[in-house]
DNA sequence: ACCTGAACACCGTTCAAGT
DNA sequence: ACCTGAACACCGTTCAAGT
């Protein structure tokens, strides 16, 4: 009673149509993207996907470049700092909703095209800021190293719910308070470690500064 | 002529050892350690490494744990931001000596103990500052998202010298200037992305932002 | 109690063969 | 040109056996 697997049609297997399977599968844990389990999604056999990338390598590649190609800047204002705020934001949340490509971009900072345009979109707020090439590269630099460091902070939750970072702020209060004091003391506040409003703050600290540096450069 | 694999003594494998060797492997690459490797490299069979950690995963969690306690905090001074920056280069310096376990960390934000120290010691400083608690774990979120980020572009370098992030100056000079006009005008800069400097010039703004904020909370 | 050996269910990928 | 099948050299881990 098996069932004869069919052969798959000749043009049927194309690049978009296996990252679109990789994508469903990678949205149940980047660690179960195997290319035998995308083969198996499309009835192929693993090594059908080597007629379309060479490596699993490539293939992630791919995926996580058509991920950030998703990245829609918001519409610009007359204020570059809020522009900023805004454009950061968005990328946080491009990120969160795709909590499972946060591991993989941060481990393969492939310099795709995407990865370009994003940065592109950025160099425009800063430059019209008046900050030099320089200092906008590092400018934009440290605000996807925030971006990327605090989206590990959710996407590790999201990924785990009910996992060992769950009840963060319970673990912290069992601490022996003569050693950690000030973890102890605070245990309530990294109850909501990773929280939007503590975001709010960080980003906020970092562009108060980044505006009071361009207006003292500009005077 | 096959040497015959001698028995191992019976106490000679313990939970220090095996991280010790786990490290040594790890260092080749974290995606070179296997519990065959760890094993091999002790000259045991991998099951033995069962008898002291119950899975990969609290392995390397337990090798997580051992690098971030070498962290060594600056001496304090009278000035809190100061001594924030000092603590800030000082955790960054750790994750780029050690540049294979960024990674990891960043995708297993395992509450150890190593890590509670670090928070506990960044509290101290904040704390000192004037910042409330929450404000003060707000604060020290973004210092660490932005240390792991940052990481993360160096320690894709010094993993891989030569690979596709090493001249990417050439690449971005090489894109079409209609697209990317910015990207390729700032091409050179690009070239020294994530360097010492760019980061001094982020964790400075971000800071500079922390000491408004402080200091009109506290007039 | 701790170390071993064989086995199981997975990987990515090479290589030769089909159509 | 593209899809297939069998095989190779790896994984983490279970289970039963040694000492």
């Amino acid at each position: 009673m098996a069932v004869k697997r069919t052969r798959r049609p000749r043009g049927s297997l194309t690049p978009d149509v296996i990252l679109e399977a990789a994508e469903a599968v990678a949205e149940q844990g980047f660690e179960a993207l195997s290319m035998r389990a995308v083969a198996a999604r499309l009835e192929a056999v693993p090594m059908a996907l080597y007629n379309h990338f060479a490596t699993k390598e490539q293939l992630v590649a791919a995926l996580l470049d058509r991920v950030l190609f998703r990245f829609e800047p918001p519409p610009a204002t007359d204020d570059w700092i809020e522009d900023l705020r805004a454009f950061a934001n968005a990328h946080r949340r491009l990120l969160a909703a795709h909590a499972w490509a946060v591991a993989p971009i941060f481990t393969n900072p492939s310099p795709g095209l995407a990865s370009v345009r994003i940065g592109e979109l950025a160099l425009a707020i800063l430059v019209r800021g008046g900050l030099s090439n320089a200092d906008a590269v590092a400018a934009f630099s440290g605000m996807l190293a925030l971006n990327y460091g605090w989206a590990s902070f959710t996407a590790a939750r999201d990924l785990d719910p009910g996992g060992p970072s769950h009840d963060v702020a319970a673990m912290l209060r069992a601490l022996p308070a003569e050693a950690f004091p000030l973890t102890v003391a605070t245990a309530d506040a990294w109850g909501t470690y990773g929280s939007d409003r503590d975001y709010a703050f960080a980003l906020g600290r970092f562009l108060d500064g980044l505006r009071a540096a361009a207006s003292d450069a500009t005077i």
